[in-house]
RNA sequence: GCGCGCUUAGCUCAGUGGUAGAGCGGCAGCUUUACACGCUGUUGGUCGGGGGUUCAAAUCCCUCAGCGCGCACCA
């Protein structure tokens, strides 16, 4: 048997079993045995490793193993996407340091630049992945941008055109003006920004001197200002509509517009209309067809159509000119604060630009049995609660904006020659006559294909549909919907039976994660200093079913430390000799604590099932937790110290062979969540030569002698709560937990003897000795116990008025208790109406507390002498 | 505005009708022959407020408040 240290050190442990693992996890798509199958949410490939990464890995290399255990061929399909925006803007920023732009490059040379950045740095998160120990098959990596796949995308456009789903046009779209990009709706996010509302007047063509008072939160926007609404309901300014009023400049006369939509109540009741660059102001603008003036640039610098003065001024400059040049001119009247909602890029993190530009746009496919997938329940989300989220996003779905104006992506399969428009998954024959598309797809065009996009034929058939995804509710339309509709689109199949969404994690403030905060800890850092063992399950650990989670050190040090616990109980069963490979109860004749320990591990396997099947891995997590450090370490392990120690060859085999069977079925157990310590121990027990990976998951309950087991276990339950009680009386009388005390037992049941020399170990006992007929000097500590009334002689200790009081003290507790219960017992409503078990429950309490009165009360009497 | 979630011990959280729990922290004691990343004992709660249903409510219903999230959005 190999020397084992004292405390477990990860680092090299996990490096040898990473190594190990390296070819043990792929998915063979011959295999005769049943399917699991998991498609990874695709990291971007620029990404590196957080701990939103960690917890979600984790839990489905958790299904993963598991569904390896119970004798499943496991594919678990690991890849990155490409990242369109977050790529491209990472090697422009790098170009920028050598003081060159995308457009210096050209775009076939940009992107053999951004291959380059991608083959160098685009695998870092992949092999974080590895450190963390995900059973992913390494071997079926998948990138968006790999050649099949990106043919996938293509085919895919091709026949959505086709399909009439796919069109181009021009409207107003989500415009950012950093990226130089349109975005989907789901890519803007709206902040509550602390900003102003301007009060200007616009004078009336026709009456001069007259003014219309406007109110605007965005008086840059004035110079595309095409015409003036008010509601025609509104009697202060009904009479203007058709009237013209002047845009003070450029200086123009625009028309004066009755819209029902404004409203009266709002600012002053009057609209400045900027149909180029609002989505509100752009309806009401075609509904009376005013010109739609665009007055900026791409990149949010206003133009020359805004006037020489704006020409090339940036957008938030522009507003505290046009403020000033207003106020020069007499038209400005006042600013208010003003609270209110703007769209932010999400990945760019500036206000969007509502922008009208010619994309492509898609009309989702296969919707209504997308919703219906969901809502009857063919695709079940965890927790359940997301499944209205989806809905209602699904019931107000909007068309999808699909190209973006970058290079790195995939190119719109779509060519130009004059009128003429060609669709193809290849180029049209006379392609130098052509002009292809210069956009690419959205990178979610590409990631909605994500769980059959992946597969070759042969692993598809075998692996589609996929069983589980572990996501993030934060994607749930940008990626989970979208993969439902495309999955019944492409493949006439769901991607997936069930969805588990997990929580966010927090900071210790319950503020998000982010970069400028810089309050997202380094995993690696905390893999290094508490094994991805401990950094797993103490993450796990605190992640409550679906709900955010607020992320303390604390409890990966406490991850760690379990980590530590289990090799040092493993190190101590090796210390008494070697173990079987297969160990089985089987023959043995079990002590009552080991008929407790084996119950308890029939109740945790029992558990961890339910637990699985409700995907509360928390709860799995804690569960495992609980066993092995309370009722296996803190209190088998230490009753087994009696027969480890004793010179009964037969009670010390049976207590090891105990000891094998609880360590073997828990390094099962915990595999699935704490992989590579487990993987150690296995192999140090040498339990099974084949290995942990593949080594059936607990399910079936040992079978325990049903004769003996309610008897054994209450005998078990009784030390052990005789123990408790003996140790508070130490502690209150102050005696070490190093000194042996004399302890005493009278009245004790008649299998208490039998259990004497584990209680006094328990207890630190020099000895407990059972005297029928002892009788205690009145000053003598004693409690009344579940083996009988306990005493604890201590030399020269005697104050009977001390111990007549504590004794007072547990009488006047258990009278309490006994007035609840009986005051239940005496309600007649209680009596008529509560079921029959909860009322004999209720008498049998009521007789353990008059029994415990009486014997307390005699030994309160016995105190006087 | 609509929808969802949360509120239980100092902290982080379990607990979906029947005697309020865990870990951490605090306090006290311990190098008890696996583990100080440990052991033992102990201190902490009118379960956010109010109302209701029920024999019985942390748990079910209503309502209010605070915090958080999603969707929509009036310039």
């Amino acid at each position: 048997m190999p020397e084992i240290s004292k405390a477990y050190e990860p680092a090299a442990v996990e490096a040898k079993w990473r190594a190990r693992w390296e070819d043990v996890f792929r998915a063979d798509a011959a295999s005769p045995k049943p399917a699991y199958s998991i498609v990874i949410p695709p990291p971007n490939v620029t990404g590196v490793l957080t701990l939103g990464h960690v917890l979600n890995n984790t839990l489905q290399d958790i299904l993963a193993r598991r569904a390896r255990m119970l004798g499943k061929e496991v594919l678990w399909l690991p890849g990155t996407d490409h990242a369109g925006i977050a790529t491209q803007t990472v090697v422009e920023r790098r170009l920028r340091k050598e003081g060159k732009t995308r457009r210096d490059l050209g775009r076939g040379e940009f992107l053999r630049r951004v291959w380059a950045w991608k083959e160098e740095h685009g695998g870092i998160i992949v092999e974080q992945l590895k450190k963390l120990g995900c059973s992913c098959d390494w071997s079926r990596e998948r990138f968006t941008m790999d050649e099949a796949y990106s043919r996938s995308v293509t085919e895919v456009f091709v026949e959505l055109y086709k399909r009439g789903h796919i069109y181009r046009g021009k409207r107003m779209v989500n415009w950012c003006p950093a990226s130089l990009t349109a975005l989907s709706d789901e890519e803007v996010i709206m902040k509550p920004v602390h900003g102003k509302l301007y009060y200007m007047r616009y004078e009336v063509a026709d009456a001069p001197g007259e003014f219309l008072e406007i109110a605007t939160t965005r008086p840059e926007t004035l110079m595309g200002d095409t015409g003036v609404a008010v509601n025609p309901a509104d009697e202060r300014y009904a009479r203007y509509i058709g009237r013209e009023c002047w845009r003070p400049f450029p200086r123009a006369r625009i028309p004066i517009v009755g819209d029902p939509k404004i409203d009266p109540e709002f600012g002053t009741g009057v609209l400045k209309v900027t149909p180029a660059h609002d989505k509100a102001d752009f309806e009401i603008g075609a509904r009376h067809g005013l010109e739609t003036l665009d007055i900026m640039n791409p990149d949010g610098t206003l133009n020359a159509l805004a006037g020489p003065d704006f020409e090339g001024k940036e957008r938030f400059a522009a507003r505290a000119l046009a403020v000033e040049k207003l106020a020069a001119l007499g038209l400005f009247t006042r600013e208010e604060p003003y609270e209110h909602n703007v769209g932010y890029s999400e990945r760019a993190d500036v206000p969007i630009e509502p922008r009208l530009s010619e994309q492509w746009f898609l009309r989702y496919p296969k919707v209504a049995e997308a919703l219906e997938a969901v809502r009857g329940g063919a695709i079940r989300f965890t927790p359940e609660r997301w499944t209205k989220v989806y809905e209602h996003w699904m019931t107000n779905i909007q068309d999808w904006c699909i190209s973006r104006q970058l290079w790195w992506g995939h190119r719109i399969p779509v060519w130009y020659r004059g009128e003429e428009i060609y669709a193809g998954v290849a180029p049209p024959p006379d392609a130098e006559t052509w002009r292809q598309d210069e956009d690419v797809l959205d990178t979610w065009f590409s990631s909605w294909l994500w769980p059959f996009a992946t597969m070759d034929a042969a692993t598809e058939k075998k692996f589609y549909p996929t069983d589980d995804l572990v996501t993030g509710p934060d994607i749930i339309f940008l990626w989970v919907a979208r993969m439902i509709m495309a999955g019944l689109e492409f493949r006439g199949e769901i991607p997936f039976a069930k969805v588990f969404f997990t929580g966010l994690i927090r900071d210790a403030q319950g503020r998000k994660m982010s970069k400028s905060l810089g309050n997202s800890p380094d995993p690696l850092d905390l893999i290094a200093r508490f094994g991805a063992d401990g950094l797993r399950f103490g993450l796990l650990r605190i992640a409550p079913h679906g709900q955010d989670i607020r992320y303390d050190e604390k409890q990966v040090e406490e991850g760690r430390n379990f980590a530590n616990k289990l090799w040092n109980a493993a190190r101590f069963r090796q210390m008494h000799g070697p173990s079987a490979p297969e160990p089985s109860l089987e023959g043995l004749e079990l002590s009552p604590y080991s008929m407790e320990v084996a119950a308890r591990l029939n109740e945790l396997i029992r558990g961890t099932e339910e637990a699985y099947a409700g995907s509360r891995f928390t709860e799995i997590a804690q569960s495992l937790y609980d066993f092995f450090w309370s009722d296996y370490c803190d209190w088998y392990v230490e009753a087994a110290k009696t027969e480890i120690f004793a010179d009964n060859p037969a009670a010390r085999n049976s207590a090891l062979t105990v000891m094998d069977f609880v360590l073997s079925h828990i390094l099962r157990l915990l595999h699935p969540v704490m992989p590579h310590i487990t993987e150690e121990l296995w192999e140090t027990f040498g339990f099974a030569p084949a290995g942990l990976t593949h080594a059936p998951f607990p399910t079936a309950a040992a079978a325990l002698d049903r004769s003996r087991l309610e008897e054994a276990r209450r005998q078990a339950a009784a030390v052990y709560q005789s123990a408790r009680q003996a140790r508070n009386l130490r502690a209150e009388y102050r005696v070490p937990s190093n000194r042996k005390a004399r302890f005493i037992l009278r009245s004790q049941p008649e299998w208490a003897e039998r259990e004497l020399a584990t209680f006094a170990r328990l207890i630190n006992a020099e000895e407990a000795a059972i005297q029928p007929l002892y009788e205690a000097p009145g000053g003598v500590p004693r409690v009344l116990t579940e083996m009988g009334e306990l005493y604890m002689p201590l030399e020269g200790l005697v104050d009977a008025g001390a111990e007549k009081a504590r004794l007072k003290k547990e009488m006047e507790k258990t009278q309490a208790e006994l007035a609840a219960v009986r005051r239940k017992l005496q309600s007649s409503s209680f009596v008529a109406n509560a079921p029959a078990a909860v009322i004999e429950e209720h008498r049998k309490r009521e007789t353990t507390f008059l029994q415990r009165l009486e014997q307390l009360e005699k030994m309160s009497a016995e105190t006087a002498r």
